[in-house]
DNA sequence: ACTAAAAAGGGGAAAAATCCCCTTTTTAAG
DNA sequence: CTTAAAAAGGGGATTTTTCCCCTTTTTAGT
């Protein structure tokens, strides 16, 4: 049986030479490359006649970070798992990496056993997440403490379907309504939400998940 | 050591009456209260000297169902830890159940067992997730089979811009461009994302979190 | 060098959105 | 019953958006 290939993209030289080292002990797996950052991971790829399976990926790099690199990766080389590592636990960059395709998310500071178990993982389920990762992700949607603006009755009605492509006219048709009655509501939703126009409002709706 | 207090709503009388028993047996936890469906148990709230510290809360209920009730005792009762029981572990139902404040989520056919350490969970880390849950979010971030539309370069500026309050003409400013380039972008982009107005092209930058 | 696509720009008109000031009807609460 | 707030509706004008048909310049690939 052949090993599971592995490529590093990351600029810490010695970091990357003790982790293929590190890997290269695992029976499952051998690391076929090393790249510096993610411009030279990308150009060498073109010239290599097999992709490697698992891409390790540190997130910052210079010229070509972690997250452009996966969004290229996940879009022109979507075989390519990229397990993303990183020094820390930051939420938004965590959750910017899954968005963009990371298929799974490390910390560096971890033990060896946990890196052999996320590359099988990977490789078997198609992704690796650990409970840390998960809990800061289950976290990230938890509402956040809210200045909550009260919308009464029908105003969120009405919000739900400004935020679509009908026009005014024709939300006042499917509400009952008369256009005029529509247009006072827009002008009370305006002063509400401190919004100049519909634009705002729609963009409101959907942040706030209200669409 | 008195006993932490929980509060079942759930209109299937018999699975709730066991539940009932299975929690009673724990010597961590009492059920103080039960209601059919969460206009009942919002209604009893209120004569209430003190409130339960959990809810398990059935998803599907007739007149008031988990989701709304969730979203209201998230505002009005907040002290009120919100545990989702639900048949299915459908995707969306489990993400809306989270960012409208539930705590947790399981799903009914679980191990006794698990239940007790859910509760324990919510009661000391304030929140409570199985695998099955996380994974679920997790998968649901993961970009989706994508029948992506390649925008090209200044489009994609263009959208973000066209997702503000400003208007073209001010758009066409900060872009040094004339008013009539912009136009032109935006009639392209309507048809690339198929949408008929800028309300439709703003919800699909939202949506892709493009904006 | 040739060519196709992308980028930038325009005229002119119809439709929709926005604004400001104002009235009547219905509902909820004391 | 009275009063206030919310809901529904209107006139009329300005600004913005949308649409369709068209030209020139720049960029990139063979």
């Amino acid at each position: 049986m052949s090993k599971h290939t592995v490529a590093i993209i990351d600029d810490h030289l010695l970091f990357a030479q003790s982790l293929k080292g590190l890997i290269n002990t695992f029976n499952e797996f051998e690391v076929t490359q090393h790249a510096l950052n993610g411009k030279i991971f990308i150009d060498n790829l073109k010239n290599e006649s097999k992709l490697p399976e698992i891409a390790l990926m540190d997130l910052n790099m210079p010229i070509m970070d972690g997250l452009e690199t996966t969004k290229f990766l996940n879009e022109n080389y979507p075989s390519i798992k990229v397990l993303a590592l990183s020094m820390d636990d930051n939420e938004s960059s965590i959750l910017k990496m899954i968005k963009n395709g990371a298929k799974g998310y490390l910390l560096k500071d971890i033990h060896p056993d946990i890196l052999k178990e996320a590359l099988l993982a990977l490789i078997n389920e198609g992704y690796y997440h650990s409970k840390r990762v998960s809990d800061t992700l289950v976290h990230s949607l938890h509402p956040t403490e809210e200045p909550k603006i009260k919308l009464l009755g029908r105003e969120l009605e009405f919000l739900k379907l400004a935020s679509t492509e009908m026009t005014y006219k024709e939300i006042a048709d499917v509400m009952h309504l008369s256009p005029k009655t529509i247009d006072g509501y827009r002008e009370q939703l305006f002063k509400k939400l401190q919004v100049k126009n519909r634009i705002g409002m729609v963009v409101y709706a959907l942040k706030n998940d209200l669409a």
